[in-house]
DNA sequence: GCCGTTTTCGGCCCGACTGTTTTCAGTCG
């Protein structure tokens, strides 16, 4: 029984919230969250970890009892334990902590007395006003309820960076300019450059705060208050983005943005370290006993408890504490490292602008080469090349790399893996491009061994130089097709073929966990923009993004080295 | 359920806001 780290991990998760509704230890709830992060975070199936016969106790929060757990459900597909409690409980009660306001101790209250296990009876009693039999059950608290019973049947949404972030940069812009506000920053995911936020968290430093509070709720594109403190207030703007405002004292400022960065695991592994020195951190600062000893500055509390400043990016508890300890922490690729863009297509076939406009917008940006790599024939909607169509492109390119100066032009495509793993075009054409990416652009629903040995076998053509959006997924439309990862990372590394990050915001794949399994593997990463249009060879910066949450430094990524080392790299 | 240069038992990050309360539980991040 083949169950993925995500779908093992679920099963952690759905343990914890039946675990938390029947008013279990709240520890060990959280020990299930935590295993349930571990798993997911691990980047290589637990199935293979399992068959190599690895120790798994050895993972961070997996014990003896959670290492067989692991081992049952590999092998069974199921956790008896979980089965157990679905015994207990109904089937969709995990489904109500999903209401905003509704915990595990008033969902138990709910379903003592009205036997509630599902949105649409909550519904009914709410509306009935049965509800307010129950102790701490008033109207706004219904009110808000039956809201959130509405929010629910379209819940789970997250908002993809790239959309988040003129509403980010447009509130930051906003914040700045009232008088007397000293620092604003966006917190939280945003800060950590995720791939999807679920709401935006402003951290601003003032002399009058409770003005800026005002202010701040002013904002045109606010739809509602949802709360307003001294220190915090929260927002929902027009387009169901919620926005979460916190005000701090100057001498408070690190330590509050580091709190509210997260992630919060990272947050109690370094409270933790504070702990266990006899210190306490909060938001306003790390203290001994009364006195506070540090918080101005983010620095400062890494200094503190004997670390170096830890980026954002990395913030996960994915190891980059103690690799700060061991003075291994990566020194993460940056935008100004990055020497050129190795995907992007022309009008010739699916793009919307000529070789040379794709090539004069990269040269401005000051790279040193880009690489052109429209669709193959087996793309027909988007007029994919035959081998005559290529070659002639591939002369077109001569002559611009002759007339143009300050750039070179890779002559590449981005051939159609087919179904039986075979390429969309001859080899007698692929050996002459200097560079080939190989993509997967159908037949997305193979089963696992089907899906894995046809991009196996793409991978083995000697002229394969990259694949291509190596999953498939498209945030919040389409899951990644089954694919063996582990596999995948196995003849990459053997056949010196290398994966991308596709920088284009719904797409970010690989994402940030595979990225730094294939660096610990020595699998170079090209972070590409697949860019269909001049304007969209901006989208590097989402892949940088990404790439950075994988951990990679420079020299792990292609197009971060010259174009002479770049030739050498793709000579296999 | 995990974990251990104090510990194999007894801890487990910490505070704000709301709504419902007469002093605080529940929820959230």
């Amino acid at each position: 029984m083949a169950l993925s780290n995500s779908e093992i991990a679920d099963i952690f998760n759905q343990m914890a919230d039946l675990l938390e509704i029947k008013g279990a230890n709240p520890f060990k709830v959280r020990a299930y969250r935590n295993a349930a992060r571990t798993v997911q975070n691990l980047g290589k199936s637990l199935e293979d970890l399992v068959a190599q016969g690895m120790d798994l106790t050895k993972l961070p929060g997996i014990g003896q009892d959670l290492s067989d757990a692991i081992r049952e459900i590999i092998e069974t597909g199921k956790f008896s334990k979980l089965e157990a409690l679905k015994q207990e409980m109904p089937e969709g009660l995990d489904k109500l902590l999903a209401i905003e306001g509704l915990g595990p101790k008033r969902i138990q209250q709910l379903y003592d007395t009205f036997h509630i296990a599902s949105l649409e009876e909550l519904a009914k009693v709410a509306e009935s006003g049965e509800i307010y039999q129950l102790k701490g059950f008033g109207p706004k608290l219904v009110e808000k309820i039956l809201k959130g019973v509405q929010l629910a049947k379209k819940a789970g949404h997250r908002f993809r960076f790239d959309i988040a972030k003129p509403f980010a940069e447009g509130l930051r812009s906003y914040l700045s300019d009232f008088k007397g506000v000293i620092n604003v920053e966006i917190t939280g995911s945003y800060r950590r450059r995720k791939e999807t936020v679920g709401d935006l968290d402003i951290l601003v430093v003032a002399k009058n705060w409770e003005a800026v509070t005002d202010w701040f709720v002013k904002y045109e594109k606010v739809k509602e208050v949802v709360s307003k403190g001294p220190t915090r207030s929260t927002v929902i703007l027009r387009n169901d983005l919620q926005v979460d405002l916190r005000s701090v004292a100057k001498e408070s400022y690190g330590s509050a943005l580091n709190y509210f960065t997260g992630s919060k695991a990272h947050n109690i592994k370094i409270r933790k370290m504070a702990v266990d020195r006899g210190w306490k951190i909060n938001e306003y600062g790390v203290f001994e006993g009364d006195k506070r000893i540090g918080g101005e500055t983010e620095e400062q509390i890494y200094k503190l408890l004997g670390l170096c400043y830890i980026e954002p990016e990395l913030r996960e508890d994915r190891g980059e504490v103690e690799a700060c300890l061991a003075h291994a922490l990566p020194k993460l690729i940056e935008l100004s490292d990055i020497r050129g863009d190795l995907h992007m297509h022309s009008k010739e076939t699916d793009g919307h602008a000529t070789i040379e406009e794709m090539a004069r917008t990269a040269m401005a940006k000051g790279y040193e080469y880009i690489a052109i790599t429209d669709h193959s024939k087996h793309l027909t909607v988007a007029k994919g090349f035959d081998e005559k169509r290529l070659r002639a492109q591939m002369e077109e390119i001569d002559r611009l790399n002759d007339s143009l100066k300050g750039i070179t032009i890779l002559k590449g495509i981005e051939c159609d893996i087919l179904e039986d793993g075979s390429m969309d075009l001859p080899d007698s054409v692929l050996k002459e491009l200097d560079i080939v990416l190989a993509a997967v652009h159908y037949k997305f629903n193979l089963s696992t061994k089907e899906q894995t040995q046809r991009v196996v076998k793409a991978l083995q053509n000697p002229y394969v130089h990259v694949l291509a959006h190596p999953t498939g997924r498209i945030i919040g439309h389409r899951n990644a097709y089954e694919l063996d990862m582990s596999e995948i990372f196995k003849v990459c590394k053997n056949e010196k073929v290398a994966l991308e990050i596709n920088a284009q915001p719904e797409r970010l794949d690989i994402n940030d966990v595979y990225a730094k399994t294939a660096k610990e593997e020595g699998i170079k990463i090209s972070i590409a923009t697949d860019a269909h249009d001049p304007m969209s060879l901006d989208f590097m910066e989402y892949g940088l993004n990404q790439a950075r949450r994988g951990w990679l430094e420079k020299g792990d990524v292609l197009n971060a080295h010259s174009l002479s080392e770049l030739k050498k790299m793709l000579k296999k």
